[in-house]
DNA sequence: TCAAAAGTGTTCGCTATACACCCATGG
DNA sequence: CCATGGGTGTATAGCGAACACTTTTGA
């Protein structure tokens, strides 16, 4: 190896041995709005794709991790502090921004709608559902898809859909969620049944009137239980 | 954005008006030895972590993507030219190592161990088995722990197992590499019962001897037919 | 009293698991 | 003829899909 970063003279400049990409962190933050996934889209004031829209993102620092790259994204763009992310792509093609070679490592979120403000940008953001996404920045159409596919993938692995839901619940928006996540429909005594019986949602003594007919239990995630449950093999599936 | 690459004069040298992270591309790449799996490690011949083994890798080229990258990297080491290869992590740890930034996209690769012939490479290579695998340099301990872990997930979702194994193989020798990948054991009959009835194996007319006692059949992974069954619904479980 | 949504229980069929049994071969 | 590994069939338990039924409430 070789190219150690250095200051030359003229200018502030980082001058190396060999040629470096660009990198930075985009995040596609995922929320729930009772019914539909959606995601966070902000428009461009800038050349290039000036006026289209895309994910949130920005240049990596040079003393913080990806990771921390992100969340730093994630709060500028939602005021959140600790919401759930997890990367799932490196974008690489050598074409994918007509500036030149920028690299991106690309994190999801999973945010609770309700609890996200207007960020500090400036720039415009909006909720879209997933069926009204227009044609989009960059690369990011793929990344949309490419996102939705390993969100997809994780959650039969991990409950994370409860990373999208306020922590009190019922067992229909659970569904819902779930159904909006995988496309999916479940029929609706069969979810609740399976889902009342399996220990990991803690049956609160509250009742919401979601609909104007009967009023509904509210449930939390015990996520201590499904821990444990885990430990001993035990998988979450759908 | 902003820092295109330029080069300014004094001997060749790259610089931009932030600075930029070194982007390697790393291959973990597993092969199966008929009872365990095993890893390809190197061995560094220059500080730093001299003496020390590590997964190949190499500087990313500006005109490839990361995927051609691994895919180079591969054949140096193996001469393979068209293995099953995945990207699983993007590692970016500022501290991860001791020259300076360095980020590192990791792939993992799935070869048949038999058809790897010595790399173009000097540097010595040789096949780890996993619970063999002495400490190795910079994070690469952590990712192999991360690759094994995105290999156990994706084949949850995949038939990726058949990439390790020769195209002609026995039902046995494909229950060892499953109970290797995901270290359970498995009923050999009922195993055998649930391969032969799913219409994924194309069973030959021809019969290896690998134990000293009773041949045994040979069996092809039919893609086509596992494809047909996919658009179906039907997904490969273990 | 009717429609809509929440909550409960039952039936049926499939499949994963456990395991008995037979076949082929070498010592 | 016995030990070992390959190949085949069967019984059982458990779970998921389908669905009948009850309760609560507003109109």
């Amino acid at each position: 190896m070789n190219g150690m970063e250095e200051k030359s003279g003229e200018g502030k400049r980082y001058c190396y041995d060999y040629p470096r990409p660009s990198v930075t962190t985009d995040c596609v933050i995922f929320g729930f709005d009772g019914t539909r996934l959606r995601v966070l889209l902000v428009e461009r004031g800038i050349e290039p794709f000036k006026g289209r829209w895309a994910f949130p993102g920005g240049f990596l620092q040079m003393e913080e991790s990806a990771e921390e790259g992100a969340l730093r994204e994630l709060q500028e763009e939602t005021g959140l502090r600790d919401a759930y992310i997890r990367q799932f792509h490196a974008f690489s093609d050598p074409g994918r921004d007509p500036r030149g070679r920028v690299l991106t490592i690309a994190y999801y979120a999973l945010v609770k709608m309700q609890e996200v403000k207007g960020g500090d940008d400036a720039a415009k953001a909006e909720w879209f559902a997933l069926d009204e996404v227009p044609s989009l920045a960059f690369d990011h159409d793929l990344m949309l898809r490419t996102a939705l596919k390993e969100l997809r993938r994780q959650i039969h692995f991990e409950p994370i859909g409860f990373e999208l839901l306020n922590d009190k619940f019922t067992i229909k928006e659970l569904q819902l969620l779930y159904e909006a996540i995988l496309d999916v429909r479940f029929d609706r005594r069969n979810f609740y049944n399976k889902l009342r019986h399996l220990e990991i949602l803690t049956p609160l003594d509250e009742t919401v009137r979601n609909s104007p007919k009967r009023e509904a239990f509210l449930f939390s995630f015990n996520k201590s239980k499904y821990d444990e449950l885990k430990q001993k093999g035990f998988r979450l599936e759908f």
